[in-house]
DNA sequence: TGATTAAATCGAACCGGTTCGATAGAGCCC
DNA sequence: GGGCTCTATCGAACCGGTTCGATTTAATCA
């Protein structure tokens, strides 16, 4: 490999000019200039990223954190924003903590011990320590999905009210009564968010909520397989299930066809977020999803731009909470 | 951040000592390793790997390298990978070239200027200059999944003519003789084998392939909706499909429910690799899948050893071939 | 006890860039 | 022509580690 040196030496000036003229060409005169990208061309040399990076102490990655990759929700977002980087002569480093808060940790304090210009971070913890923990880290940081209490950063995200209000305002209009809704943790803004968007929506429309119809359904696939199966046994049985997230919705989708009953004929079925593949899952879920290529977008400029601009690390957080979409199925019926 | 001079200083040794110290504890004396290990504890000293990667010329980050890191056949595998890896204390940087041989390219030239230790690639390329250039990486490489004639590297993946003959079997068996088979992009040895596995389990039974039957659906969404389209169409119409790869397989059925043809009852549908999901999918895809366990053990486990062996360096590559599973559904009807 | 050898530690060079103060020369003004 | 400013270039220090030959110290043996 052809080193800074060498291009110096072919070129007859010293180090520093080369890499002044690789910064700032208009520093340099225009025939050292030129004998400099001669020299460049002739030795074949390419810049060491790594040397970059622990000269300057910022390197030109970008850090991508999520608990799931697999999820199309982060897939969508990681897309997005690894385009917009590439444009903008950045690199992600994609990582999945599998939802787990000290391995998300980890994950972190590696990426910032490479230097990143920035990170792109769907926070999984929300305890004092965690928030203490990235408000300590000196990077420009911008938050997704989840917003946490107490960590002061950007904050790109969707209307989660919003997204449980509009379904259960769906399933009551279609006349159910007896919804159940399927949780996540109650530490997650999320869950919590859309809970509040189904219970309030409920009270406006005097309907009470039988308390043994609100199962916790951690948004996973296990838990929420038996949530459902909690539900499915009762006596008095739902009409209609609203799955806080595309993993509990569709595991009670699966403990219902396992137990024979039909979706929608005996309980109807709504979700919030998608999943792959949903157009061939028979019926069609309902379902609240949000603008993953709006979010991805702003998430990505709003990153590149704290990153690029000097003064963009003072700005203020700032909030962006898009409105989710309501998608029609057919796995919600008239009662 | 503390230096390692400031742990130096601390423990009144050289800066050489204390890097010894800590690559090679065995060979400083025990009261010299005590002070030093009080002075990295006081400063709360942690190494910058930006630092050691430059001056050992090596990183301790491996390069994954897949077309959809969202496929859950690559997702298995990468958190195999990083489960393994993590053990030996390494950092798996995840990359995704959408399936683009360009920007593969250039995701690996950047893990390679970050010096990474391994790599494990799912190729995407085959012509000559794509050969040409795994080939001059100097760098340990598992390949994967894509098994590309004329990369001279280790190999993990699957008996995919086998695949495509199990399946090819089971629809004979259960009385199918227009067999559709949709196929994968024709430089992808994947694709190739599972056709073959397919042609020759045919013509071994005696049945002749109607080529309108065969089509291309190139593997992906688009392309595998289209050919279905094709399929369903011809007044011959097959009364089973046999999709090359999942993608294909579900735009078949999705394309086969919009038109309003049932499976299996009208046309049966088989298919090779998993999605998530595929349980609340009606019907049930009968299905042979990949060993995703497995192979992302073995990917791990080979990797690590070229990098962590002085001698793995050259040893010569391997082949590992997995026998794939069959898991039956109820897509598949008997005629 | 002095010579020999092994173990422990050190110093300096190096990895490949960036940065900034210093210096030399060119151009301008009075 | 002397003083001044600007521009172009350079040298040296630095980022934070590793590596290896050299040197000092301790242990072994005749």
């Amino acid at each position: 490999m052809a080193t800074i040196r060498d291009v110096a030496k072919l070129a007859d000036v010293s180090v520093s000019t080369v890499s002044l003229a690789l910064s700032n060409p208009a520093r340099v005169s225009s025939k050292t200039l030129e004998k400099i990208r001669q020299a460049i061309a002739a030795v074949g040399f390419v810049a060491d990223p790594l040397a970059q990076s622990l000269a300057r102490g910022r390197s030109r990655m970008i850090g991508f954190v999520v608990g799931n990759v697999g999820n199309p929700f982060f897939g969508d977002i990681r897309r997005e924003l690894e385009n917009y980087a590439l444009d903008h002569e950045h690199f992600v480093v994609v990582t999945d903590s599998s939802g787990k808060t000290d391995r998300e940790r980890a994950m972190v304090e590696h990426l910032i011990g490479l230097k990143t210009a920035g990170l792109a971070l769907a926070p999984s913890g929300y305890d004092q320590g965690y928030i203490d923990f990235v408000a300590s880290l000196n990077v420009p940081i911008v938050c997704f999905d989840q917003k946490v209490a107490g960590i002061e950063r950007d904050f790109v995200g969707s209307d989660n009210y919003l997204a449980g209000a509009m379904l259960t305002e769906h399933l009551l209009q279609l006349g159910h009564r007896r919804i159940a809704f399927i949780t996540g943790p109650s530490h997650m803004r999320t869950a919590t968010e859309r809970y509040r968007g189904f219970a309030e929506t409920m009270a406006n429309a005097g309907v009470e909520v039988n308390p043994n119809l609100v199962v916790d359904g951690q948004f996973t696939r296990t838990a929420g397989y038996e949530a459902a199966m909690r539900l499915l046994i009762q006596p008095e049985r739902p009409t209609a299930i609203l799955g806080a997230n595309n993993t509990v919705a569709l595991s009670a989708l699966q403990a219902m066809q396992e137990l024979g009953f039909r979706c929608p004929e005996d309980i109807s079925l709504a979700m919030i977020d998608n999943v792959q593949w949903s157009s061939v899952i028979t019926p069609r879920i309902t379902m609240v999803v949000q603008d993953t290529l709006a979010l991805g977008s702003i998430i990505a400029r709003r990153l590149m731009h704290r990153i690029t601009n000097p003064q963009g690390a003072v700005e203020p957080p700032q909030d962006f909470v898009l409105t989710p979409k309501f998608v029609p199925g057919n796995s919600c019926r008239r009662i």
